[in-house]
DNA sequence: GTCTATACTTCGATAGAC
DNA sequence: GTCTATCGAAGTATAGAC
């Protein structure tokens, strides 16, 4: 009866994902993360080689969970387009569930890379893939005008990631009463996003 | 005939452009800054009180160009669906020019504007709103649909930062030959943005 | 597994000569 | 304006007791 071992690794990634979304690699400091965590240093240590496995772990679950979210909607028997508008729907539900996503992913993109290994550069590539093969589908079948995959991944996708991890940039131009923002909601935004893309991919009759 | 005194700030607002952009700004290091400037250290100090400033000017510089290119086009005799086309192109040009801004607004983005101050912001802020002007007029004489200016940023220039600030990421993924990705050239998506932005604004007939 | 204390390093910033 | 040398703070990681 005594608790599951797996609460402090848990804790901790958990903890490192707010500090790693809040601050980056390199502004993430490991004695915060413990502290979010409730955890001494040592115990993070213990469980973790360094600062940079807790990021790579993290990022390997954050973003095959995201891929495998995609791949199930491919799966499903719906038609392409209904397949792109759950695959909006369903990335902002998993950013809803993991608000910290979207800063971390900008901020990797803009690292190139620089603290993945192998194997969570693969993980990350498996986004684009499975968003990429709905579109693919879409165009093969006839359903869709023939567009690249990938260029229909960003254009559908860096919205989304964008606006959502802009919402605390905007909260403080909207505080310097700039302009008011305050009216876009992340869901609104995501049905604007489900008909943008709809009317840029489907085949015109 | 003396060289003129700017040079040494211009050479080192260059030099922290390359650094901040691939590092970020906790990642960014003083003394590479000064280095690739051809400066030295002390001199660096000379100049700027310290690594924030030379950061908010940076931006302040960066941002203002870019705004001020949106507001350009905005003047221009032009129908709204030119002045969208012509935005998403110019844009791309400052870019060409300034190759550090997309990684640069990423970070900031995810950062909540945490090493700017209130004329930096508003300085960024200046982005969305030259933008956003020329959909909202587009909206005003019924060329286009009733769309959020703001929304209608997002959508159009999320894509293209993402896309160019993730070029580094997707030749690390073409490396390891989980996919080909080098047909993908930015000129062909600015086209395909372009494209896609009149798809998604101009009112149906 | 958990904690305290600390070794070791890196980095931003400045002092002070020229 | 320009340079060398260095201080002091911060931060990652570990040693070693319990």
């Amino acid at each position: 009866m005594t608790r599951p071992a797996r609460v402090s690794p848990d804790r901790i990634l958990a903890a490192a994902a707010a500090e790693f979304a809040e601050r980056g690699f390199d502004g993430a400091r490991v004695d915060r993360i413990a502290a979010r965590a409730r955890v001494n240093k040592a115990m993070l240590y213990y469980h973790f080689k360094n600062k940079a496995q807790i990021y790579r772990e993290l990022l390997r679950q954050m973003f095959s969970g995201a891929a495998a979210r995609l791949r199930a909607i491919h799966t499903e028997s719906l038609s392409p387009a209904e397949k792109v508008d759950r695959a909006i729907a369903g990335l902002a539900e998993v950013i809803g569930q993991h608000p910290e996503l979207p800063a971390i992913m900008m901020r990797e993109v803009a690292d190139r890379g620089r603290h993945l290994d192998r194997d969570a550069l693969t993980t990350l590539a498996g986004v684009p893939q499975a968003f990429g093969a709905i579109v693919h589908e879409g165009v093969e079948r006839g359903a869709f005008r023939p567009v690249d995959p990938v260029f229909a991944y960003f254009t559908a996708i860096a919205p989304l990631i964008f606006f959502l991890a802009a919402a605390p940039i905007r909260k403080q131009v909207s505080d310097l009463h700039l302009v008011d923002l305050q009216r876009l909601t992340p869901d609104s935004f995501v049905r604007h996003m489900q008909d943008n893309v709809r009317r840029t991919l489907i085949q015109d009759a």
